[in-house]
DNA sequence: GTGACTGCAAAGCTTTTGCATTAGA
DNA sequence: TCTAATGCAAAAGCTTTGCAGTCAC
């Protein structure tokens, strides 16, 4: 979702299902859905924070779990107790590097051949997707 | 790992490192690297009480830090907190059923498809993965 | 014998919850 | 207006850490 997903499209999504469309939420959202770094909860908190300086952490939480209702974000719980949130909910391969921490997604097929195989082969209802890959980036390993 | 691995070889995986065997070790050892069903930490701990009463959580973790270290189970961070285990380390699909909880390790060639297609790319050094498929497994749909 | 390990308790952190106040529709 | 959302603070709950006593090698 993330490439330049407009205010108009997350308020008209929020609507639909029954949420105001406050200030906070449109906030968080565009930070959410707009951010391809895969930012945790305090990321998230924080770069809102500097366009509202009063929004509480526990705001920017209920925002993100009426986005994962809308199928908006994956969340991506990782070690140490951080979970990191994924617009992208396609399916992709997470390239994960385990040096600096960053998370490219990848666009490839065989993502999407996983989940044809076992959507055809009705052993398992497929519902939604994880693949990550983890290693050392091209940058890192360069230095 | 997880069929049958002999109390042998986990003594010998832990002192090759340096690592004392100690009974506590081995009965955490056992239960990790012989349960199919991915536990939890509290599960683990749960599992070698029955053996160890005295034992303490704190060494269940540090166990587990070991045998993270020794490459023989990989962490699954899950929703809510939850980390589970998997002593299956080789590229493989996680089959996740989001009703009833289980883990179903499916051997499945795409898995290490997707490894070689990276390993041979040279933009990234591969080191682990995780392929986790959400959805609801036959036996729930079926309820 | 000695350094590593155990187990208890306390600390650390992320996430969730309760509740009075505020504000969107 | 009226219900839902905000934001503060406290709670919850998993994981880590500190430390004295113990034990594997």
């Amino acid at each position: 979702m993330y490439p330049n997903e407009t205010l108009r499209t997350i308020i008209d999504a929020l609507r639909k299902k029954g949420y105001k469309a406050t200030p906070q939420r449109i906030a968080i959202c565009k930070v959410a859905l707009q951010t391809s770094t895969h930012p945790t909860a305090q990321e998230i908190y924080k770069k809102v924070k500097e366009e509202y300086p009063t929004i509480s952490l526990a705001t920017v939480y209920q925002t993100i779990k009426v986005l994962k209702e809308l199928n908006l974000v994956q969340e991506l719980p990782f070690f140490q107790r951080k979970i990191r949130f994924d617009p992208y909910t396609k399916p992709h391969i997470n390239l994960v590097c385990l040096k600096c921490g960053t998370i490219k997604d990848l666009n490839d097929p065989t993502a999407q051949l996983i989940v044809d195989k076992l959507t055809n082969s009705a052993e398992f209802k497929v519902n939604g997707q994880r693949i990550d890959i983890y290693g050392i980036c091209k940058k890192c390993s360069q230095q």
